[in-house]
DNA sequence: TATGAAAGGTTGAACCC
DNA sequence: GGGTTCAACCTTTCATA
């Protein structure tokens, strides 16, 4: 797909749905930047349809839960395979997140919750049944998400 | 802070958070969960005040805006000044994610985006001096999020 | 805690520039 | 591209059980 060229209109939009995607009202955004709802609305719809907004998620504390085992798996997988297995590893119950990394080694970091050890025995056992190999497995304490500050507009 | 117990609506809210935290009006999740629409805004308020729903964040794709350089870069911090370091390492401008991992080593996960080979040596050179270790650096070519299948409730 | 009703804000669609 | 209008929908607030 091509690449969607952002401008100052586009870079405030998207720094104030990083912000917070669910309060963050089309018509504030408008006020601020001094143009009308439904500029905004278009630009959303267009970012969107161009995959540059690919979604807008909840961040969860699992921890706050009584789900103490929210862990980061880093796995291995064979470069033609990579895409294919990090699509299937979504698939497993209990994994929140994949990201694909351009390494020699550990090229797969999954993020999985479990309610206890015999929960992410299983998870390890999927994942391995697909294919991926399994190099380390951490506790996660803590985790922050933030805007990409180049996003921001000086007022 | 005490632990927040869930029960099915909690986990029906999650769930559809987590899916699409922007769309998902609580008119709807209500529908589906039988309830009236402000039991679930009770509901969300009381997660967001126990700290179990901590944010609402777009997911953007940086590569189809022309921003190629999204990296994760691996850190070493002293484990009793980890949290502070990772707390400000969000400071750091092009940085976007900070993962805390209970591990001997590398136990400081970093998502950065940069425009070009100088703005990543600038965040490096950033991190260092605020008291990290750069152990790796690298890519990332692809980055899913998805719901925790639990918290989904059958229909 | 859950609910329902009134007031005000937000959205999406159609239309115009 | 951007703006205006308006009906439908959503949220906020608060009184009630």
């Amino acid at each position: 797909m091509a690449i969607h060229e952002l401008d100052d209109l586009d870079r405030a939009i998207l720094h104030a749905l990083q912000h917070d995607a669910r309060k963050m009202s089309t018509s504030t955004i408008a006020e601020r930047m001094d143009v009308a709802p439904s500029t905004v609305r278009t630009r959303i719809k267009s970012l969107e349809d161009d995959g540059v907004l690919t979604g807008y998620h909840a961040e969860i504390n699992y921890e706050q839960t009584g789900l103490q085992l929210h862990t980061l798996i880093l796995c291995t997988a064979p470069v033609p395979e990579r895409e294919r297995l990090a699509e299937q590893a979504q698939e497993v119950s209990g994994v929140v997140a994949v990201r694909e990394v351009m390494t020699g080694n550990e090229n797969v970091h999954i993020e999985a919750v479990g309610q206890d050890g015999d929960d992410l025995n299983r998870i390890g056992r999927e994942l391995d049944e697909i294919g991926l190999t399994i190099e380390d497995e951490d506790i996660i304490r803590n985790e922050y998400e933030t805007p990409y500050e180049r996003f921001a507009v000086q007022d």
